[in-house]
DNA sequence: GTCCAGGGTGGCG
DNA sequence: CGCCACCATGGA
């Protein structure tokens, strides 16, 4: 089926699906050969998410979409959408992201990202593909993470077919649990074997029930994260990334590299931190509460304006790989 | 060849 | 606590 909406808000699709928070939105063909972050020659870039296949491509404010199928279950609602509900809940496009404006007024850097990047969203995606992705981000490259869940999805799960192309659904945590080592070891392009051995381990702890129970409306963002990093192999960041790419717990601050040299940029006197000679835990605890009292629901917001900001020439003086191709 | 990428753990002072 | 070595891929 096929449709098309107006967008009332802001949102640029392209930017937020190459914004480091899904891997899994560009151009598929019929062998299920994925290329992260590009565009067919009609425009539009696919998915497959929530058990169905996606395709859109965006017209100023226009959403113009195919999907494979005509309702989505929402583990997050616990119901179905039709394909427009969807798109709208995915992308986050209820979210009244003018209230920042606001809040972002008396600090120069983050009005200026706000500005230039208020059309990112924060996604809604699933928190099993969340999960096991980002314990796969571990020291990697935004295009290499994209390339692993792939070619994980093509070892575990079977294919759907739409529009003349093959999709490889992201596989259940059932079936990564019943997964070797050996088999993932040999054929993901993963840094560490501890990476694999975390997203296993997780697999086998956790159903995807167990994860929705830690969802915004059932825990409070302190004991989601505690629950989270209690997991092998998770820690503070990917927990964090779980709870604001998938559970809706938008206070949620995940601190990597180009978050940490914003802050040690912008923020060393409003926070009041020693110099950082390294991310120990409490300066990490001491970011994100300062950004949450700060920004308070949405602060993970600011945080993904703030990391557009980072990747971008004008945002940082950065090295040159870390504008990487796809965005 | 070099350097770096959306980390986590364990060990030592 | 804070800091550091280690792990061992792929791209620029």
């Amino acid at each position: 089926m096929k449709g098309r909406f107006r967008v009332e808000v802001p949102f640029d699709f392209y930017l937020t699906v190459t914004s480091g928070q899904s891997f899994r939105w560009g151009s598929y063909d019929g062998e299920g050969n994925f290329s992260y972050g590009r565009a067919d020659d009609e425009g539009f870039m696919y998915a497959p998410v929530f058990g169905v296949v996606l395709g859109i491509k965006q017209e100023d404010s226009y959403i113009i979409y195919k999907a494979s199928d005509s309702r989505v279950w929402v583990p997050h609602r616990r119901r179905y959408m039709d394909v427009e509900e969807f798109i709208r809940f995915y992308f986050s496009l209820d979210a009244p992201v003018e209230e920042i404006e606001a809040l972002v007024q008396d600090k120069p850097e983050v009005l200026r990202a706000y500005m230039k990047y208020r059309g990112v969203r924060i996604m809604r995606q699933e928190a099993n593909e969340i999960l096991i992705t980002f314990i796969f981000s571990a020291q990697n490259t935004v295009k290499n993470i994209a390339r692993t869940v792939h070619r994980l999805s093509a070892l575990l799960s079977h294919p759907l077919f739409f529009d003349g192309k093959k999709f490889y659904p992201f596989p259940s945590l059932e079936k990564i649990a019943g997964s070797s080592f050996e088999l993932l070891r040999k054929n993901l392009p993963v840094r560490f074997d501890s990476r694999i051995e975390a997203a296993i381990s997780a697999a086998r702890h956790y159903s995807a029930r167990d994860i929705y129970n830690l969802h915004h409306s059932v825990v409070d963002y302190g004991t989601a994260h505690e629950t989270l990093i209690q997991l092998k192999g998770v820690g503070r960041k990917i927990a964090d990334c779980v709870l604001l790419f998938s559970l809706e717990h938008w206070e949620a601050f995940p601190v990597d590299v180009h978050i940490r040299r914003m802050v040690e940029r912008y923020y060393m006197e409003d926070i009041n931190l020693p110099p950082l000679k390294s991310l120990t835990d409490r300066v990490y605890r001491m970011i994100g509460e300062y950004f949450r009292g700060r920004y308070g629901r949405w602060a993970g917001w600011v945080q993904q304006y703030l990391y557009s900001l980072s990747r971008t020439p004008e945002g940082e003086e950065l090295s040159r790989n870390s504008i990487s191709s796809g965005l």
